[in-house]
DNA sequence: GAATCGCCTCAAACCGCTTTGAACATGTCG
DNA sequence: CGACATGTTCAAAGCGGTTTGAGGCGATTC
């Protein structure tokens, strides 16, 4: 069924038939309810491709996650960014289109995302610290949010981000409150944005209590279960033993938690943690008392706001770019308590 | 630039210039490498609506993925098996569309799809037990790849699915050939396909072995930690308490083992464990010794798969329904051990 | 030298929609 | 009664590609 088979079907020209559809003023109102239940009735759809072309419009988004043959990791943030995206997506009628795009061939990518022409602007993941995509994108002129952002970029650009640094910095002065003076890192690769922030934060913190930076007690890789595990195995075996550890992801926390009971201590008897949480669906941290004291933000809620940033952006092409900086909260659960004296 | 610009800049027809961008025999050699070379230059690509529109191919597949309100959970499998699919599309020059649905108004969904043209297939995700979708979809008449499949359907359609009864069923022989009499099911939600699946293995083995199942010692829900925890310590505290665990999902056996350590007791001394594990990029299993027993099966891998069946079918549209059964591997971790003769 | 054959290239139609500019009723007013 | 709004509908021209059927041209054959 097109818009000719339903214009031939009601006698009308194609269009009066358009007109009435996407609500044109210039047609009867008898006229506008006799096509829209016709449309209803043979459920006619217009063909997407031929309206884009017609109105230059893709009605889509593509989001760009970088995923290269190194670092081959989907992250488990990604679904529930989407999932919040998508509600304003589906509010505003727009479609989502993803790639998944090794880090080589990046740029020749997104210009061709572009040419293509099929999405209208483009959720960017994954910024490292200078990350050579955004300038690139600025000057392509397709519209786009970055979930993160860039550290070191002059141009303006409009991106969604937590406060990852005052967030890190909140929970070190917090463990360090609690009596800790050694602490742990297990953070994320630091050459990405958010993990370069996180470590400013715990960096300052310690900084502005005086107590020295120990490079024995950082780690950084990607953040999965084992790692979590294994850095925190190694820090605990050392001569002077971390009290508590920041780590920055539940799912690597959940591995630190594993060395810890591996070393035959106990959390937060022997040792605290704190853990950045994502608030992912499938990972709540306890849903009442939280298993892990944590600095929370919701990803799902970042991806509402990058949507909604951009299908503004989208529709008044002249606005100058947005910030949206989220804080975090820290939520005070089960996994932290004072130094133990033994271990000071 | 477009096809026009190109060929005028070119001294060439459209035809010329199109014929030569897409392999056709009848164009000069010379003039092809010529046409080549300027659309490189140029950066030229055709415009995938317009390209779509003449040739009636969206070259474009649709994930559809159900999340209800209840059921807000996105499914962290869906990650992992989304760039499994992408390596497909990537290989074939297709692109990939995701749509979030509710189950409300799915069927309305996938017409509209279908309708609006802006794909040519769907792999479809989560199926439930007798899923009204696959029905529909095959009156629909758009190519489509189940991700699991549903039990009780008469018609033949491609899908691409673990053995999770066979995995199940083996699990469980295998902690009762250690001397487990009473194992607890933690499984997913039962009304979904492969949770059903992996209850009929289980009680299966159990008749085999001419053990009585005993409902206190099965649970159903969405796979989350808590649920692994809260569901473990129930049955822990039981009179006659597990000593082992069947657990759907790796992110609810680490609940598992939390609830095992809050409960004072040792893995695998006291309680072994089972797990499903689909390989999860950032959720490994203990990348040499495994630290859960999984019976374990990619769902990257699973993704590649359902990719090229779908790519294959939308090649060749006569193409019979195919299905395909992948067996999932019992790996050995360090989480199963005899049965304490404390505790039988 | 004309006819034939391949090989290339072209103009034009078409895919399904939007949108412009014009046309056609109908009613109102001078 | 003609001029002029007003409200409603239409034919046709794009949007940017692909594809058909026809034509140009040099080489080969008779």
């Amino acid at each position: 069924m097109n818009l000719k088979q339903l214009a031939a079907h009601l006698n009308l020209s194609q269009t009066t038939v358009s007109r009435a559809l996407n609500g044109y003023p210039e047609v009867n109102k008898d006229t506008r309810t006799r096509v829209l239940e016709a449309a209803q009735a043979l459920n006619y759809a217009p063909n997407a491709r031929a309206k884009g072309l017609a109105t230059g419009r893709a009605m889509a988004i593509g989001h760009v996650i970088p995923s290269s043959k190194q670092h081959e990791m989907v992250n488990p943030v990604f679904g529930d960014f989407v999932a919040g995206a998508s509600e304003e997506y589906v509010k505003a009628g727009y479609d989502m289109t993803l790639s998944l795009t090794d880090d080589r061939d990046e740029e020749e990518n997104y210009r061709r995302l572009k040419a293509k022409g099929n999405v209208d602007g483009l959720i960017v993941h994954g910024p490292k610290m200078a990350d050579a995509r955004i300038p690139f994108l600025i000057g392509l002129g397709l519209p786009f949010v970055v979930h993160g952002r860039a550290s070191d970029l002059a141009q303006p650009y409009s991106w969604v981000d937590v406060n990852n640094t005052r967030a890190f910095r909140r929970a070190t002065e917090f463990l360090i409150d609690l009596g800790h003076q050694r602490i742990g890192l297990i953070n994320g690769l630091e050459f990405m944005d958010f993990a370069h922030r996180r470590r400013m934060g715990y960096d300052a913190a310690l900084a502005a209590r005086g107590l020295a930076p120990d490079p024995r007690l950082m780690a950084s890789d990607e953040m999965t279960e084992p790692y979590g595990f294994a850095a925190a195995s190694r820090m605990l075996a050392l001569e002077q033993p971390p009290s508590a550890f920041l780590v920055s992801s539940l799912i690597s926390a959940i591995g630190v938690r594993r060395a810890i009971h591996a070393a035959g201590l106990e959390m937060p008897r022997d040792v605290s943690v704190i853990t950045h949480d994502d608030d992912l669906s499938y990972l709540r941290n306890g849903p009442d008392v939280p298993v892990f004291t944590a600095t929370r933000s919701s990803v799902r809620e970042a991806g509402r706001i990058a949507a909604a940033l951009l299908l503004r952006h989208i529709a008044e092409p002249g606005r100058p770019a947005e910030q949206h900086l989220l804080e975090a909260q820290l939520i005070l659960g089960a996994s932290t308590g004072p130094a133990p004296l033994s271990r000071i």
